[in-house]
RNA sequence: GGGCGAUUAGCUCAGUGGUAGAGCGCUUCGUUCACAUCGAAGAUGUCAGAAGUUCGAAUCUUCUAUCGCCCA
């Protein structure tokens, strides 16, 4: 049955996809040749919840490139797919659907119940990635698919697995050296998942924001002379102030203010420091005084100079008050509220008084009080911040400009002209709010403005970890070719980005609020109040001392040997944990007895109820993956693993805390090789995202045009460290070329170079031609194969998808199947043999070398033209250039196609229509052109459209000149050119020649270029002017006898 | 503000010191038995600008301009 005229990709795709599935082609090993040299390859997991964009279907196909290459050159192959379970995402994912199907929300039915409708949805929805990733061609060993969830508490049937053991193993391990550690900083607050998050999750945005200022009254009505002077120490302002004036953004986080911050050096303020002033706002008599104080923070030169300090609700500010000893007031509760708990304001404003001139309180008492006024409790803070400046501004405290002061931008108003009535701009006065440029720091996920917040967090001394992780990558950038120790970062840049972040490295906070993921293994029970084992006991206002264990069992035990016997009760949350200390030392004491660790109560403990940030466990992929902690077989072959394949914007997130993590856990690399790749963005350039409606969608491309058109254009423009922008037209052009490709086969088909009599064809170099067009292309096969290895080498997937459209369109199609024809023809059974045999093998070589780019047209053409297994399991082949290419073969070839193409050109210029064969004339000629047009007179004939090819001395007049190498030819075009369109066309190629021949004159008469340049490269230049020079003879003499015509 | 990168044909981009390239688009011609998702031919460049190093610069150095990304 002949072939289709195209291939049907949408058929035949879901059909090979099925075929290499029921083969387990992909299963870690296949096709490894014996004793074979590990390649392994960890996907970066994709989001649960995600679907396939662009940019996982660029980075799946280029790994997907170097496992089917190093599959087919006999490595024990191992691609490890899976998904993360993202922790915020899928919680918001399901909390949303929740709602849409108005189930009772996530507190409402608990946290084991929502777990459940978690994983309920998992099942359901969480495979679609790897559904498009199927679709896309990616020839992971699905069998071993992995989840960072896998086998925790409550996983259903068929999420087994113990990644939840590695993860939990891990954090007892790191906090048991020390690694890891709990306190209570200054996180990045996300208030709608009310969660903390790493500060590589907070998106910082620039908008038009305002700059309010405000007026603190000095306490007591203390004053002090203001002077201002300008930059040559002129006075230009002096006047007596009884405040100091304070700029915000913020004004809400007023009601926290600990102290006035001023530079040391500033002598505006030198007359107040260590004075107080008034926080101006909240109930006229009980408001709060706080010192003035000096700090470097302060910038003179910005704003009044003075800063207000609230350590609980900025990371500047912080700073300031651990260095000051000044108090951290929270405001806000999780989501975002002014906080409404605690006592009343008055008592705790002047609690705050009382501290602030000096009374010790413990942190933990800070944090309980609530300097909220009543009449702000419980508003959302932006609300608040409007109410705040409101009645600030309306007590008139607010900094009084006149109206059409230009700090106020929009807002001003301008100066009014004397002929117009009303009150003069300038004569009124409106609060000072700058309007200005503030960058805000945004939730990646949930858009909303993140709240800096005083929180008990998780975190890892990343300081402890980070120096192996940068020497192994200066190792590796440092190592020779081949060489795979340490690990390298290609392209370069990227190692530079890695280094620069991990030596300025912050500690990583990996605890969030959040129900789905890893429970952080850790109790809490009360802390016993001494040391000594006989006399503990356990205080009404206990601390919690923290039991790190990977089970319940391991911390009883520990719980045991604390608290020296075993009635423990594990209760729900600290609140009830307190609850029952409450009771326990309320009853003892009215007993008489201070409660001891002997006595018949059972001590409360609890578990930490928070989960490991989700990156925590996609920094253990690698070990995770193969079975760690278990001693895997798949452990001991593929880690460390070869080759890490992952995009630029998850250096920080992922690659740079595997190292870490991998180095720290196991003392070994996770990879020796990153190579990271860079966006993929629309035709214009612009991030594809979806609020932007840009995104192409790979799987809508792969169904329009064919996966493997989709995996050609990417890895064609996969340039090392270049953005891709991405044009449906260029992956109609490469489907175009698999169209191509397709009907070489359907040619080779029809002309019976399929049907062998001798069993299946061997991969290896099948014949000895003899026919120099079988020999030339045998030769430039040769050239390609080693081109697309060294391009793989060398991470250059766009050299190797080059060099290959090149080979298979413009040497294959466009000059070997033409060529062959004639051969293929011929009456000489011998050679119709052996082009038969070439052509089938030529084509099976463009097979084998494109198939880890376009796998599936591949695959089904490797089945159309022989019955030999699958292709994704073929030999790759070894030849090399010194087999196969035959230089005189390989001149001869360029021989017959450049006087071809001269030919072509003429006739192209000259209009002689197609269908008009000619006559060629042939005028000198040397021996070694002679010998090529004898044996390749067919060819030329047909392919140049040629009657009659015959010596002549001399061209006749009005002849079309053809110089090539070595002679010249002529197409008596009489009647048929127009003279005057020769001559332009032969001066035109003259005047190029004469430029070019300028130049290289030029360098060879420079006695220094002689000197310094490479001999070959003298040789090169002086070998192309004779060329030049020689062409140009014949050319001048063609014009000379086109003139004797005109 | 700090860092990284880019600027080459109409468009998208390759090109690490030695003859400026590819794909797409464009123009002309073409129903020859693989392919019109095709074939043949053709046009198109101050390699952003300036200075320097070199026998020789798109390529190396410095500066300028414009644009982008990351980090503060």
């Amino acid at each position: 049955m002949p072939m289709e005229k195209t291939f049907n990709a949408a058929e035949s795709e879901a059909r090979i996809a099925a075929a290499w599935d029921e083969a387990n082609a992909f299963a870690a090993g296949a096709n490894a040749k014996e004793g074979a040299e590990p390649f392994s390859v960890m996907i970066p997991p994709p989001n649960v919840t995600g679907s396939l964009h662009m940019g996982h279907a660029f980075n799946n196909t280029l790994q997907d490139i170097l496992v089917r290459w190093h599959r087919m050159r006999g490595f024990d192959t191992l691609w490890q797919p899976g998904t993360d379970h993202a922790g915020i995402a899928t919680q918001m994912v399901v909390e949303r659907e929740l709602a849409r199907t108005q189930q009772p929300s996530r507190r409402e039915m608990g946290r084991a119940a929502f777990l459940e409708k978690v994983w309920e949805w998992k099942s359901t929805s969480g495979g679609n990635i790897r559904r498009q990733l199927k679709r896309l061609g990616a020839s992971c060993d699905w069998s071993r698919e992995a989840f960072t969830m896998s086998g925790a508490p409550g996983a259903p049937e068929g999420e087994d697995g113990n990644f939840h053991d590695a993860v939990i193993k891990v954090f007892v391990e790191m906090y048991r050296k020390g690694l890891i550690y709990r306190g209570k900083r200054l996180v990045n607050w996300d208030p709608h998942f009310e969660t903390a998050i790493s500060d590589l999750e907070v998106e910082n945005i620039d908008a038009t924001g305002h700059m309010w200022h405000f007026r603190y009254p000095l306490a007591d009505g203390e004053t002090y002379t203001y002077v201002e002077k300008d930059a040559d120490g002129n006075t230009v302002l002096e006047e007596e102030r009884d405040y100091i004036s304070i700029a915000t953004t913020r004004p809400e986080t007023m009601l926290g203010d600990g102290a006035v911050a001023v530079h040391p050096s500033d002598e505006r303020y030198a007359p107040i420091v260590g004075k107080y002033c008034e926080i101006p706002v909240g109930p006229k008599e009980s408001r709060r005084l706080i010192p003035i104080i000096t700090d470097e923070y302060p910038d003179p030169d910005f704003g009044s100079g003075a800063v207000k300090i609230t350590g609980a609700h900025d990371f500047n500010d912080h700073a300031v008050a651990e260095r000051g000893g000044i108090p951290k007031y929270r405001l806000m509760d999780t989501g975002g509220a002014m906080r409404a708990d605690g006592a009343p304001y008055d008592e705790a404003a002047a609690r705050a008084q009382e501290i602030a001139r000096g009374a010790e309180a413990s942190a933990a008492e800070i944090d309980a009080l609530n300097l909220v006024p009543e009449a702000y409790r419980g508003l959302d803070r932006f609300e608040a911040r409007a109410r705040v400046v409101a009645d600030i501004t309306a007590e008139g405290l607010a900094v009084m400009v006149p109206a059409w002061d230009p700090r106020l931008g929009k807002a001003a108003q301008r100066k009014a002209s004397p002929e117009e009535g009303g009150i003069p701009p300038e004569e009124q006065l409106v609060p000072l709010v700058e309007e200005k440029l503030i960058t805000q720091p945004f939730g990646d996920r949930s858009k909303v403005v993140i709240e800096p917040m005083l929180t008990d967090q998780w975190f890892v001394d990343t300081t402890k970890i980070v120096g192996p992780a940068l020497d192994e990558v200066r190792k590796g950038m440092a190592r020779p070719e081949g060489s795979t120790e340490g690990t390298r970062i290609l392209p370069e840049r990227d190692a530079k980005v890695y280094f620069h972040w991990l030596e300025n490295i912050e500690p990583w906070c990996i605890s969030r609020q959040l129900w789905w993921g890893h429970q952080i293994p850790v109790w809490y029970g009360p802390a016993l109040s001494s040391d000594d084992p006989d006399g503990g006991h356990i205080l009404y206002d206990a601390e919690w001392v923290p039991f790190c264990a990977p089970s319940w069992d391991d911390a009883f035990e520990q719980m045991k040997a604390y608290y020296r016997h075993d009635e423990i009760k594990w209760v729900e949350d600290e609140a009830e944990a307190m609850q029952l200390i409450e009771g326990i030392t309320t009853r003892l004491r009215t007993e008489g007895a201070i409660r001891d660790t002997h006595a018949p109560v059972a001590i409360p403990v609890y578990r930490d109820p928070d989960v490991l940030d989700t990156w925590f466990s996609s920094g253990l992929w690698p070990i995770g993956t193969l079975g760690w902690p278990d001693d895997t077989e798949e452990l001991r072959r593929y880690f460390p693993t070869s080759v890490l394949v992952t995009g630029f914007d998850i250096i920080f997130f992922w690659v740079a805390r595997m190292m870490m993590m991998q180095l720290a856990v196991v003392d070994e690399k996770p990879f020796h090789t990153v190579y990271v790749h860079a966006l993929v963005r629309d035709e214009k350039g612009k991030k594809m995202s979806k609020s932007l409606g840009n995104v192409l969608d790979p799987i809508e491309q792969i169904d329009e045009y064919g996966a493997d058109a989709v995996r050609f254009t990417l890895t064609a423009m996969a340039a090392m460290g270049r953005d891709l922008k991405l044009s449906t037209s260029r992956i109609a052009g490469y489907r175009n070329f698999g169209t191509k490709l397709w009907n070489a086969f359907r040619f080779a088909e029809m002309n019976d170079a399929f049907v062998q009599t001798d069993g299946a064809r061997a991969v290896h170099v099948p014949c000895t031609p003899g026919a120099t067009v079988n020999k030339w292309i045998m030769g430039e096969t040769a050239k390609v194969r080693e081109e697309v290895d060294a391009a793989l080498n060398a991470y250059r997937f766009n050299d190797a998808a080059n060099a290959l459209y090149g080979f298979v369109w413009g040497k294959v199609c466009d000059w070997y199947l033409e060529l062959s024809k004639p051969l293929l023809n011929s009456d000489d059974p011998e050679v119709v043999q052996e082009t038969r045999t070439t052509l089938a093998w030529v084509l099976d070589q463009c097979l084998i070398l494109l198939h880890p780019i376009m796998p599936f047209i591949t695959e089904e053409l490797w089945g159309v033209a022989g019955d030999r297994g699958l292709l994704c399991h073929a030999d790759w082949p070894t030849y090399q250039v010194s087999d196969l290419v035959d230089e005189n073969a390989d001149a001869e070839m360029s021989w017959v196609i450049s006087l071809i193409e001269a030919v072509r050109s003429v006739r192209g210029e000259m209009n002689v229509p197609n269908g008009l064969e000619v006559e060629l004339l042939q005028l000198e000629l040397d021996e070694a052109g002679r010998t090529a047009l004898d044996r390749n007179a067919s060819l030329i004939k047909r392919l140049a459209r040629i009657e009659t090819i015959t010596e002549a001395d001399t061209a006749p007049k009005g002849a079309a000149a053809i110089p090539v190498k070595g002679g010249t030819f002529a197409l008596p075009l009489v009647g048929i050119i127009d003279v005057g369109a020769e001559k332009a066309r032969l001066e035109k190629s003259l005047q190029k020649l004469t430029k070019e021949i300028g130049g290289l004159k030029g360098r060879l008469d420079n006695p220094k270029f002689l000197e310094s340049a490479p001999d070959d490269v003298v040789e090169e230049t002086r070998e192309l002017a004779d060329a030049k020079a020689a062409e140009e003879a014949k050319l001048r003499a063609a014009l000379d006898r086109l003139a004797e015509v005109a």
